[in-house]
DNA sequence: TGAGACGAATATAACGTTTTTATAACAGCC
DNA sequence: GGCTGTTATAAAAACGTTATATTCGTCTCA
């Protein structure tokens, strides 16, 4: 019986052309109402709906934008270890996303074929936000040489495509002098994730901006590292114990490793925050629930994503614009562990 | 100077046809390995990525699989009260997708356009997921006539698409059970959510067959309603206690509600578990931070977005399968909230 | 040496829309 | 009743791939 339901099976049911229904369903100019409504009709009854590449490729518009992520939790039993934050980085992207009639086509690049993956998103969509690392830097520059591009949460070089990120620099800084200026706490020690990760350099730098204010000595590197793990940041904040080493605070490259750092500390027997200061990054679920709860310096995860898309919109519309670089500020929650009484926590 | 970059030119530049450029690209047979490394290479140089519209429109294959869900948090001032479950869903379907090569394309449909991006997204897919409630009965029909449709949570009548949904039923039934059997509670009252909602009355439903399996009276209905929200449970628990009920449980819909129950009796003077046991369910983050730690029942949300796209593809493959339904099992976890003094808890 | 067979590569017709450009219908107006 | 200016519709040319059917060599084996 029935070919493969196309517009001109439509058009002919409705007694119009293929260029009027193609206006009715993009809700276009210059069709009556009732040529409007019989269109319509007929579609729903045939069960047509228009392809979406047949659409894409004579429009060349796709109203998709693609999001590129390194992992959502296919490292087996880390599973549930996954970055958090990338759920709510889509969420923020889904929203901007919707709001200008687009979906979202989400992958993630750290699989044996994510490559390829992100050439075929790429090829699907209006442009794409690529987080931090989940894509070569060669391999950016080629797609940005196609489609507009941004990246997110690390800048590749000066002349690269958009770039949106957090101040991971200045919160660090901020909470750092919390404790100096608060606390008076004036022998603080960084606790750095991996040597690699640009957030934990940028964390530490921060961390030496506010000792620097503050007029006291700046270490050259971390005092210790613990590969932004729970398991890890224990482990060095054991080790640091174990030497002898007795900071007024510690400053944690993220909230893991600070989970780790209570406990360690706990079994050292000193007490948080009276003997010893902690502080994590990121504001993690467990950080207002673990005791002492957490002082933490909160991303914007969901603005994050919310201005990548807004920033890659804004891409589409004007190819040639002035490259834009937009850094969002992180925010300090200041909660038990860094000695405050009164926690000062506004809604995530 | 340059056109627009199509396979043209890449052929052209690789001193080859069209169809091997698109062989090679799609990493098919038929071409040496000199001509495979030549077309790569200027490809690369150009920066050229196949256009995905033209890929689809000649192919009728897309790569992609649609999710549809309500919403992700676009409700205002509620952003971070919208179901986290979701999360979790997009977590494995993205998985099962990423395992068999294709990319996933998310969109919400609660919003004013939503209904046209759900057809814009069926229109770009190979086939699409749709959560519960998030397009009409009639909507869902006219989809699943032009490509494969897997409902998710929520069964359409018999005849529709395959269904992926999680027993309730079952759940409810056994955390009920347990406060009979285990805790010897024989007055219990169920806290249901909106009467309109399907899991609330499965959930209500499962709770009457443990009353039965134990020879206790089966009420009609629920005891009580809290809306699925937390004030909403508070409220319902202290309308109850205020007038002079005193069950020895209370089953609550969802976590939320019985979290807000928790504080209602608290409130009121009562003990937990001690005067009265309270249980949850869905498993929120909150439950096992909230004291006394909530006896809840954990759904496989993850496993439930990965067996969703699994059963999508089964339906992709063959068309003319028989209906599909599965329901995937739910676990009751164990906590203090009950009765019971030792916490039996899996990692989620 | 020639017939077959096989691998590599090509030419070209789909694929199903949107978008011009052109035409037809239809008021309103003198 | 012809003229004009809108508006609604029609016809056909893109859009950039993939897939089918073919061609072209080269190799093998009688």
């Amino acid at each position: 019986m029935a070919d493969r339901l196309t517009i001109y099976e439509v058009a002919k049911r409705s007694g119009v052309s293929t260029a009027t229904v193609s206006r009715v369903m993009a809700d276009g100019k210059g069709f009556s109402a009732t040529t409007r409504e019989r269109v319509r009709a007929t579609a729903a009854e045939l069960g047509w709906v228009p392809s979406g590449s047949a659409r894409g490729l004579a429009s060349k518009r796709n109203g998709i934008v693609g999001l590129l992520f390194p992992d959502l939790g296919h490292s087996g039993e880390l599973e549930e270890e996954s970055p958090l934050y990338v759920d709510q980085v889509i969420r923020g992207a889904e929203r901007a996303a919707t709001t200008a009639g687009h979906a979202v086509l989400i992958a993630a690049t750290r699989t044996a074929a994510g490559r390829d993956l992100a050439f075929m998103v790429a090829g699907k969509v209006d442009g794409v936000v690529v987080m931090a690392r989940c894509l070569s830097e060669e391999d950016i520059e080629v797609l940005a040489r196609s489609l507009p591009v941004v990246v997110l949460a690390n800048r590749y070089g000066d002349g690269g495509p958009d770039f949106v990120g957090t101040d991971n620099r200045g919160g660090s800084r901020a909470v750092a002098t919390h404790l100096i200026r608060v606390h008076a706490r004036t022998d603080l020690a960084f606790l750095a994730g991996p040597a690699d990760s640009p957030d934990s350099v940028e964390r530490f730098t921060g961390f030496c901006e506010a000792l620097h204010d503050a007029d006291l000595p700046v270490p050259d590197s971390p005092a210790s590292s613990g590969g932004f793990t729970e398991a890890g940041g224990g482990a060095a904040v054991a080790a640091l114990i174990a030497e002898g080493r007795r900071p007024q605070a510690i400053v944690c490259g993220n909230d893991e490793m600070a989970v780790g750092a209570l406990s360690a500390l706990r079994a050292s027997g000193l007490r948080v925050p009276a003997d010893i200061a902690v502080t994590g990054f990121d504001d993690i679920g467990v950080a207002h629930h673990v005791r002492p709860a957490l002082t933490t310096v909160r991303q914007p995860m969901r603005a994050l994503g919310e201005k990548a898309v807004q920033t890659l919109f804004d891409r589409v519309h004007d190819r040639s614009a002035p490259r834009k670089s937009v850094v969002l500020p992180t925010e300090v929650v200041i909660r038990r562990s860094c000695g405050c009484r009164h926690t000062k926590e506004n809604q995530p």
